[in-house]
RNA sequence: GGCCGCGUACCCAAGUGGCCUAAGGGGACGGAUUGCAAAUCCGUUAUUUCGUGGGUUCAAAUCCCACCGCGGCCUCCA
């Protein structure tokens, strides 16, 4: 098994991975979205780029624990765990369905009561789940699975977990970590353990308090220390809350992650994943919660964080109108595959760009490496007919899943490696090399260019294995369709006016009228159609915008 | 104010001391193909050049210093 080096937050430095226990599999949390909203390609960058990992580290023949929480716990606007000021998120969403729903805006089967937060919760996740799944999202696909055959969930919602970041909190009071203030509130103390401020390399020393603004100088009265942060928060008002030992209302944002990696995989983990903006404070506030309330040295042994994600070199925003959601891509026709190469081709330690040219850039990619599997397929499927074997043989499976072929099929051992065989070496040392995703798609880029004589003296299994194992971690064979439905139905009178074009169009060109032929494409044009001519006649699609 | 990252061709982006006269993709240009296009295929496209100015070294895009520019965190954020 090769071997996987990788940046560690926590030690910056780049380290060879190497789980703690290989029999049980690497375990893996990753922090996930907050479900008041869509999730945007930024956060999907993140996410994608964790998935990017344990698919990576499933190539290398390790077997993967990944769960990714899907929180649903409405915090506050203002701040999420001091001073719960400001207003509840759930309720900002809960107004934005209402408004959406008065100005008939709502989607299809979106019928959601916006004073139900759970409902509103509920409603988001479930996006989030299709989008996470059309962009190849490996936990995604297999909370799927594991659903239909009542597995318990590796997405975990916080308002499913409550009884465990009670307990939590409950252990870190008993141990002299936590403390009930006078405001009702309890709050981790700091100041008890030594290590706080090791991954974000913000001491307590160095921290300038209220430099975020966002601080509320009666709440910071009641604390031990400035930087105690909230574990639990009484509040008979708040939308949704809980029975606790500390009076009814909900736990604050950090604990929540604690008490679901514990639940799931236990009190110490391999790796965890998150975006830069995570480092602090909410990873260094779990660091110091879990360790504390397990009483075990470290918690995650590995840190993986992404940079944040730019759009055509600014930052995302609302207000700059450069804030993309993935399903505004997918109603734009632009294919999971685009999407998922383009966030994820640029070294996740990388501020990455994010523009319309580039999606394109990837979609050229993703097609003509979906040319090549095809031939590939096809070449493998004559060799077996040569062979005379016409069982199932595993080669129409769809890409993205078990590369090694079928024995059915004619694999032959006295050709040398072809150049997908060759690739998929240079391929896993990239990727071994601290993710090098850039270097290995350059790998199977030069490996789709070779000579076809190249090409034509390789095995076409071996050749097809090796693809599809590149594939494995890429994960985008399988995603080159634009999503069914995510676009909004053409209009049958277009249609039928512009296929009566074309249909005019064909017959002068049949005629070799090739002046009338280009007026109606001319026509085509301004209606924003482009037609292109094939074997089978021609075909036409929206202008790109 | 403190901590941290980045700046490579028209664009995206690898490369972190000699194999760099700098990967890969897009674009552009030339060719094949096409009625013309589109798509596809083939070829060309950074030659003291890697933000700027110094320094270290036999040797620097790569190490050091300064400056300029961009970005992140310092209790909303992936």
């Amino acid at each position: 098994m090769p071997e996987l080096r990788l940046h560690n937050t926590l030690t910056r430095r780049t380290e060879t991975f190497a789980p703690r226990d290989p029999a049980h599999g690497v375990t893996f949390y990753s922090c996930g979205p907050t479900v008041y909203d869509d999730a945007h390609i930024g956060n999907f960058r993140s996410f994608l780029n964790a998935d990017v990992l344990r698919r990576t580290l499933e190539l290398l023949g390790h077997r993967v624990v990944h769960v990714m929480n899907i929180t649903d716990v409405g915090h506050m606007t203002d701040d999420a765990n001091a001073d719960g000021g400001g207003e509840d998120k759930m309720a900002v969403a809960g107004r934005r369905i209402a408004e959406a729903k008065k100005a008939g805006k709502l989607p299809a089967g979106a019928e959601i009561d916006p004073a139900d937060p759970y409902a509103i919760a509920e409603f988001y996740a479930g996006r989030f789940l299709e989008d996470a799944r059309l962009l190849g999202l490996k936990v995604a696909l297999e909370e799927q699975a594991r659903a239909a055959k009542g597995a318990p969930t590796l997405m975990p919602r916080p308002t499913r977990c409550i009884p465990q970041m009670v307990e939590m909190i409950g252990s870190l009071v008993a141990r002299g970590h936590a403390y009930q203030a006078k405001d009702g509130a309890v709050y981790f103390d700091v100041r008890s353990f030594p290590a706080y401020g090791r991954l974000s390399g913000n001491t307590l020393d160095q921290l300038r308090e209220g430099a975020g603004e966002r601080i509320d100088a009666a709440n910071q009265a009641v604390k031990r220390h400035p930087a105690d942060f909230l574990l639990w928060k009484p509040d008979p008002r708040h939308l949704m809350r809980w029975p606790s030992p500390w009076g009814e209302g909900y736990p604050g944002w950090h604990i929540e992650c604690s008490a679901m990696a514990r639940m799931l995989l236990g009190d110490e983990i391999d790796l965890h994943s998150g975006g830069e903006d995570n480092i602090f404070p909410h990873h260094e506030c779990e660091v110091a919660q879990s360790c504390c309330a397990t009483g075990h040295p470290s918690f995650a042994h590995t840190w993986f964080h992404t940079r944040h994600l730019q759009v055509e070199g600014e930052k995302m925003s609302k207000s700059k109108g450069n804030f993309f959601t993935a399903r505004d891509l997918f109603a734009k026709g632009v294919t999971p595959a685009a999407l998922r190469l383009e966030l994820v081709r640029t070294h996740y330690r990388s501020n990455a760009n994010f523009t319309l040219q580039g999606l394109q850039d990837c979609q050229r990619m993703v097609d003509r490496w979906s040319r090549a599997h095809a031939q590939l397929v096809a070449r493998a499927r004559e060799d077996r007919a040569d062979s005379g074997r016409a069982d199932d043989d595993g080669l129409s499976r769809s890409p993205g899943h078990a590369p090694a072929p079928s024995p059915a099929v004619a694999v032959d051992e006295s050709l040398p490696p072809g150049p997908f065989e060759r690739a998929l070496a240079a391929f896993t040392d990239a990727l071994c090399d601290d993710l090098n995703v850039a270097r290995a798609v350059a790998a199977l880029n030069e490996a789709v260019a070779a000579k076809p004589a190249e090409h034509e003296a390789a095995c076409p299994v071996r050749e097809l294995g090796s693809l599809l194992a590149m594939d494995s971690v890429l994960g985008v064979l399988g995603r080159n369709a634009p999503v069914a439905g995510a676009a909004p139905a053409e209009d049958p009178a277009f249609v039928a006016q512009v296929e009566s074009l074309i249909a005019t169009r064909a017959a002068a060109r049949a005629a070799k009228d090739w002046a009338a032929s280009d007026r109606v494409r001319d026509q085509l044009a301004a209606l924003g159609v482009t037609v292109k001519d094939g074997p089978q006649g021609a075909t036409w699609s929206r202008a790109k915008p």
